[in-house]
RNA sequence: GGGCAUGUGGCGCAACUUGGAUAGCGCACUUGGCUUCGGACCAAGUGGUUGCGGGUUCAAAUCCCGUCAUGCCCA
């Protein structure tokens, strides 16, 4: 079992309310009705309070302030809770504070790494695929920040107690691999850079010939029709492209610290004949169906808005009678193809797909799968959980497939179908167009590459300078560490849905709400514990006041709360916050009250400050950010 | 035309799902703090009718209705 203080004293508190108000009126409340109510009272007037007395009022025929005071006098103080007050019609209790600091001190030392750690996802299967990068061309910023979210949901969730597969979906059959392929073939370059980089910026060159001579979209499209016959000589050559080109995204991904553990491509799954099988589902359930020659959608395969509404309103209003699924020409939509691999992430239909390693071995010590034309079989998929990294624009299509899951009769699956829907990452103004290039800039480029290298050199002309670092030697490695904590941070920190207008100034800054100012915190209270001698005795907590050190402990209480509620609302930016306001209390504890020079406190403090740096390292992991010793 | 998201001090954001006491944080600005545990830090201060209008409630940034603006999506 985890612990959880922060739980732990609001079920005492939630208790000692429950009995008072049942010995007071006689009224037995259900836990669901108090632990709503419950809220930390801002400035310092208690440690945790309900207002539960302003909804009894009513009832009671009493005011809010009569009723508090009465449940107040009558309440029994707890292992943890020590005194309990009426305010304004609130019920205020204090917390014991030697009895909680040492709860939540315990917690920490015995837990350790693992403090934060919940069960909730009882060991369940679920598979969070991201970036899902076209393998024609680098990452730009946008698929940093998707790479980044995608990596911190899947540790958030991995310490949730599921079992987390990481997946990157490639589709190696789209139009752009057409265009791609028809550069390679006709455009006469030799690659001379990253190949990622520089089959994108041919990827531009030829999106500029398509638009000067219009006529050869025709040759583009012979193009794609060729890719889709996997025995073809093109089929054949944009694999061996689009996997030189997944090589060095993997190279970007690995200079991230991200990794995953399978690539599963779209022209595996049209050999493994998914999209066939996922039709002839939805068909037998009498969810799709030919549209009637008498309307707009003859000749395609439907399904029909009245449907989908049953499922979800939002497709209620529409005008459309109908969302096309297979076109008349017979071309799947995406919809299509995404709801037939989905079936087969839930373990609905079978693949049966090939399996082999891409990478031997990641830095995380971990293979790199790739599903294959041959290989071993592997049980990848078969979850009960499929979360994915997409950009808000990818909605609907989304809200569709997830109403499809629904009417095929796998309701459950459709409830655990999530769409992370991001904002995305523009730049001044503009979007980051892959075809039209504007990912590309002057001298340095809006990619992943070139955004860790300016970063990294800005983090070292700082690091450079440090007193602190007296072996030359681990420059590098920290400028990495601090350049990395700032584009994280920086991504992580505003809410997933929000727009994200890049700046090379923003992520040059290392000050305020920063990934490098948490790391700071982390690496000021590695030293303090080193000159402090600290030893990891028994906590003694006695020394404890009701100034910036209690707060920090509180604070530290709170945290295996918070992971719960961020891996069952992916809100990673609840994260930020959180350790920035641990960055902003150390601070604060470290200016008012000295640790070494503590005297009798001295080794409360030091026990303070291995807490906070623990549970600082404990949740900056999570983000995908390591902590280092020295900076 | 329909749908979704966003709108919070000069700027960038958080809190909204689950209503609660004085709306938090960073940047910028003003003033102060390194002979003293790591100043990528801290202290004090200026700045807000939470887009607008109505409603529900003892209580609304938060819920409901309407409206405006911006962005995205659907054919």
């Amino acid at each position: 079992m985890h612990s959880n203080p922060a739980a732990q004293v609001r079920a005492e508190f939630i208790g000692l309310v429950k009995a008072s108000i049942k010995g007071s009126f006689g009224i037995d409340l259900r836990e669901e009705e108090l632990s709503p109510t419950l809220s930390t009272p801002k400035n310092e007037i208690a440690d945790l309070s309900t207002s539960i007395c302003f909804r009894l009022a009513k009832e009671f025929k009493k005011s809010p302030r009569e009723i508090a005071q009465r449940v107040a006098s009558e309440a029994r103080p707890t292992k943890l809770i020590l005194t309990i007050s009426e305010l304004n019609g609130y019920v205020n209790a204090t917390f014991d504070r030697v009895a909680y600091s040492r709860l939540v001190m315990d917690a920490v030392n015995s837990e350790k790494e693992r403090y934060g750690a919940s069960e909730i996802g009882k060991q369940e299967k679920v598979i969070v695929e991201f970036p899902s990068v076209n393998p024609n061309k680098p990452w730009h910023v946008g698929h940093v920040r998707n790479a980044v979210l995608g990596n911190a949901i899947s540790n958030i969730l991995s310490f949730n107690s599921y079992l987390v597969e990481r997946e990157d979906y490639i589709d190696d059959l789209g139009l752009q691999m057409a265009e791609s392929l028809w550069g390679l073939k006709n455009l006469d370059a030799k690659p001379d850079k990253k190949y990622d980089q520089w089959l994108g910026e041919q990827y531009v060159e030829v999106n500029k010939r398509l638009a000067a001579q219009p006529d050869l979209k025709h040759e583009m499209d012979l193009m794609l029709k060729s890719l889709e016959d996997l025995n073809s000589e093109e089929s054949r050559m944009v694999r061996e492209m689009a996997q030189r080109c997944m090589l060095a995204q993997r190279e970007t991904a690995s200079a991230y610290q991200i990794y995953h553990d399978v690539m599963i491509w779209e022209s595996d799954i049209l050999r493994a004949k998914l999209l066939e099988k996922a039709l002839e589902l939805a068909t037998r359930k009498g969810v799709m169906e030919k549209a009637s020659d008498e309307t707009k959608y003859k000749g395609s395969l439907i399904v029909k808005m009245g449907r989908l509404a049953r499922y979800d309103k939002e497709f209620a209003g529409n005008e459309e009678e109908a969302k096309i699924i297979v076109r008349s020409n017979g071309a799947a939509t995406y919809i299509a193809k995404d709801f037939a691999f989905h079936l087969w992430k839930f373990g609905i239909i079978e693949a049966g797909f090939r399996y082999q390693k891409f990478i031997e071995k990641q830095q995380n010590s971990k293979s790199l799968y790739t599903t294959s034309s041959s290989g071993e079989e592997r049980n990848f998929g078969n979850v009960k959980k499929a979360v994915n990294i997409i950009d808000a624009s990818q909605k609907y299509e989304q809200q569709v497939m997830r109403a499809m899951f629904a009417l095929v009769g796998h309701e459950e699956a459709a409830k655990n179908l999530i769409h992370l829907a991001y904002g995305r990452v523009t730049v001044a103004g503009t979007g980051l167009s892959t075809r039209k290039g504007t990912w590309m800039g002057d001298g340095k480029n809006y990619t992943g590459d070139d955004l860790l290298r300016e970063v990294k050199d800005a983090a070292y002309k700082i690091v450079s300078q440090s007193e602190k670092i007296t072996d030359k030697s681990s420059f590098e490695m920290i400028a990495n560490a601090v350049a990395l904590s700032a584009i994280k941070f920086e991504f992580l920190k505003f809410a997933p849905e929000t727009e994200i207008t890049f700046s090379w100034e923003k992520a040059l800054n290392f000050e305020g709400d920063s990934g490098p100012s948490c790391l700071y915190t982390y690496a000021r209270a590695t030293r303090v514990l080193e000159k402090g001698e600290y030893k990891n005795r028994s906590p003694d907590p006695k020394a404890i006041s009701r100034g910036e050190d209690f707060e920090i402990i509180k604070h530290i209480g709170e945290f295996p709360s918070l992971v719960e509620k961020v891996g069952e609302e992916y809100r990673p930016n609840l994260i930020t916050d959180y350790v920035i306001m641990l960055s902003s209390l150390f601070g604060k504890f470290y200016e008012k009250m000295p640790i070494i020079n503590g005297g009798d406190a001295k080794e409360t403090r030091l026990q303070i400050t291995s807490c906070v740096r623990q549970t600082m390292g404990n949740a900056l992991r999570l983000l995908g950010i390591e902590p280092i010793e020295r900076m």
